[in-house]
DNA sequence: GCCCAGGTATAAA
DNA sequence: TTTATACATGGG
């Protein structure tokens, strides 16, 4: 697989790159600080920098940015490297209702977050909506954040290892304000290593994460899948349970192999488009 | 008002 | 070991 991009005027221009939906890979519940702009494209704040993108045809500008900082930022944090067409190809192969999902989702690419944001964002999303979610994250940088550059950065476990449930009542995040908390002490104390957990078999490091207070099986996956970049993460929710119950007969997520993470994020957006598949229709 | 949300900790069976 | 319930808040 090759992709091009080019300086332009505006940014930086890529060109027609395959298996790479915006939409679909923003607004898949897998990051809660993009958000879409009223000329179509999407706008959003990651790895400490600030970004708008324009669809423009076939083609995306990321508007008034360096080259060097797309291809030092942006390039690893959409992961345009990765050759999604091959992976495609091999999930095809497992289940024809796979098949279907990869087909219909084929845009989605795993987001290369941060580990800690991406922890810290999915203890949040833990009984909650994803508006809702994407309040509370906005509401918890603009707080605790950095103001560098005209964006508020996420806050640093650090900063937030100091503070008590009170601090964290403008967040309105409810129970989870004592979650968000235990995670950043944890980790600024250094019980637990993130980049040690980047080094650990996907097992132990699922073990680690779940030893946080308020971090369980699902939120341990998602941290590892979306900021981790473990592409064998698999996170099982209500309703990725039932997904694998009615639509795969049962199967074991760890059929799906290596791929599993992208697998599962293709069925995840696929079943929630079609609500017609499941035998109790619910709503999207 | 009502239902419910990309769950988890805790208690009870 | 499995199943039920509380949890804070607010989007739709």
């Amino acid at each position: 697989m090759q992709f091009s991009y080019t300086a332009v005027l505006g940014g930086v221009l890529l060109k027609n790159h395959p298996d790479f939906d915006l939409s679909q890979t923003l607004d898949c519940g897998q990051c809660f600080r993009w958000f879409p702009t009223e000329q179509g494209g999407w706008s959003g704040v990651a790895m400490g920098h600030s970004l708008n993108i324009q669809i423009q045809h076939s083609d995306l500008l990321f508007q008034d940015i360096s080259l060097s900082e797309f291809e030092q930022i942006w390039i690893p944090y959409f992961d345009l490297a990765m050759d999604y067409s091959k992976i495609r190809e091999s999930l095809c192969e497992i289940h024809p209702v796979l098949k279907q999902a990869a087909s219909y989702a084929q845009g989605i690419r795993i987001i290369r977050q941060d580990p800690w944001e991406a922890l810290c964002t999915f203890i949040i999303s833990q009984n909650n909506n994803i508006p809702r979610i994407r309040g509370i994250v906005d509401r918890l940088c603009r707080e605790f954040g950095s103001y560098e550059n005209g964006i508020y950065t996420f806050p640093t476990p650090e900063r937030l290892s100091s503070l008590c449930v009170e601090d964290l009542a403008p967040l309105r995040s409810g129970f989870r304000a004592k979650y968000i908390l235990s995670a950043a002490q944890k980790i600024a104390c250094g019980e637990i290593s993130l980049s040690e957990i980047s080094t650990l078999p996907l097992n132990e490091a699922r073990d680690r994460l779940t030893t946080i207070y308020g971090v369980g099986v699902k939120v341990a996956e998602c941290a590892l899948l979306y900021g981790f970049h473990r592409l064998d993460a698999f996170p099982l929710d209500v309703w990725m349970k039932r997904a694998m119950q009615e639509l795969f007969g049962g199967m074991n997520p760890q059929n799906f192999g290596p791929y599993a993470g992208i697998a599962q994020q293709y069925i995840f957006h696929y079943s929630r488009q079609h609500p017609e598949l499941f035998s109790e229709k619910r709503a999207v």
